[in-house]
Order: structure tokens, then C-alpha cells, then sequence
DNA sequence: CATCATAGCGTTCAATTGAACGCCGTCAAG
DNA sequence: CTTGACGGCGTTCAATTGAACGCTATGATG
């Protein structure tokens, strides 16, 4: 097992813009980022560069420009960030991480009922 | 706003430890401590210190050890935390984090059965 | 009382992270 | 063709984090 590096919290807010583009340069990474973020074109270099190091994005010159796709499946990703998330906050129980997000955190009307709709969706499907 | 800066990870294991102990010394963390962790006292003694330089633990002395106790709200910095997550991985929307949740990572019968219990409960409560 | 273990406090140290420079090549416009 | 902008690459830098030392005071034990 390789062990990839965890992805930064800034690096994960890159690496979601290049998952949504499906592949991006720095400048259409720029582009991408929020107005009010405020980020250097050489630090949005820079933290993709860091993601390729790590393993989550490959780079393959196209022009002047160097474009970056992800090489794992943002699910697969997300989805390492959240074990380690449950086990640092939650002894690794899910239901204690919905325990918060239900109980300590106002869910409303509607995420409720969406959240249900989730839950029947999955029954329906697992026959 | 005073903006105290986030716990670290390490920092959050040991603050859970304080707040189910409702206080400890650094020994009693220490023992609390899973123990395959493997983390010398001297280690926990200074995740203690940093905690309470962070405004989440005071302490005061009581014998020849420190007692530290919390000063905020589990629910209230694990919130934080939480939202700072879900600002960095799922724009925000509490409903992408379930989506993941319920999709991406095999929940098993039993925690469907729990979270649906959760959400009865919810909408028993609200009335 | 002398000694030993314990804990506090200040410090250290390497790795990681958040952020950005500077130099250099190249391409496009005057 | 020169010039200037853009981008790559290597580097830097301070703050934070994960982890632990060493010195010292103090309390328990022989």
C-alpha cells in the first residue's frame, strides 16, 4: 500500500476545482477559485504541483501550459479524508458523525427530507 | 471575534480524552490513551499545553499536577471543525456530506436503521 | 535526611502547509 | 527581430504540527 500523503486542506480546495473541470491548468484553476480567495497564480502552481507529487493529479504538457487530471476518483479521496475525520472526531462510529450533524447542527426542513429520500433510495436499491 | 485557531488533529484526540473525563492530568490522558498509540508523556503534556494556549483547555494546579479542564463546548468545536470540512470538501452543503455518506461508504443495515431513528426522533422533538 | 521518580516548563527539531519569489524559456504582437 | 507577458521549475520562508528532550522543583521512600 503506497500511502499516499493526505491531500492539505488548500490542496483538496484545488483538487475539487480540477475533479469539477474534469482536468484544468493553473490559470483555468485561477479562474475557478472564488473571487475573494485571493491566491497567488504561483501558490495555485504551487499546490498542484504538490497534488502531483503526492500522487492525485498527473500533468501532460499541452501547449505553453501544463494541464492536470486527476488520477483518483474524488469518492476515493473524500472518502480517506472522512475515515481519518471519524476516527480523529467520532471513534471511527458514522452514526456519531450523524448524531452531530443531526442533533448539534440545525438541520432544516428540507435536508431532512432530502436526507430521507437518500436513505430510501439505498433500500430500493439493495435488492 | 476572537478567532482561536483550529485544534490540530493530534491536539483533538487528546481534547476528546479531557472532555470525557470532564478533566484530567496529563497522566490520566495518557493512560486514557489507546494503548497501541504509543505517545510519551512528555508528548501529551505538550498537546495539553498547546490546547490550552488555544483557549480550549484551562488549567489550574491541584497537588503536584496540572488539571486541565475544558473551556468550550465539545459540540461547539467539533462544529467548527465540521464547518470548515464541509466548507473545504462539500461547498458547505450539509446534504453533499450525507450524499457521501450514504453512498460513496457501505452503511451498514444497522446504522441505516439508527440514522432513520435519529430523524424520527427529530421531528418527534419539534413540535 | 538522601535519593529517586514524577511532572512542569521551556526548548528543540524535522516535516508539512500556506503562500509566494525569481530566473528562464517561449510565444505572440509590435 | 525585439520586447514583453505568461507559465514552468526550483526555491524560499514563516507558521503550524507531530513528537520529544533536558533542566528543575517537589513530593514520596528507604
Amino acid at each position: 500500500m503506497s500511502k499516499r500523503p493526505a491531500p492539505a486542506k488548500s490542496e483538496l480546495e484545488i483538487a475539487r476545482i480540477v475533479w469539477k473541470l474534469g482536468g484544468a491548468t493553473v490559470r483555468q484553476v485561477m479562474d475557478a477559485l472564488p473571487e475573494d480567495r485571493g491566491l497567488d497564480f504561483k501558490t495555485v502552481q504551487t499546490y498542484l504541483r504538490r497534488l502531483e507529487a503526492k500522487g492525485y493529479l498527473k500533468t501532460h504538457r499541452e501547449g505553453r501550459s501544463n494541464v492536470y487530471r486527476p488520477m483518483v476518483r474524488p469518492g476515493k479521496v473524500i472518502g480517506e479524508v472522512m475515515d481519518e475525520l471519524l476516527k480523529s472526531l467520532f471513534d471511527g462510529q458514522v452514526l456519531s458523525l450523524f448524531q452531530h450533524l443531526v442533533n448539534d447542527r440545525g438541520l432544516s426542513e428540507l435536508e431532512v427530507r432530502q436526507l430521507r429520500e437518500l436513505l430510501d433510495r439505498l433500500e430500493g436499491e439493495s435488492r
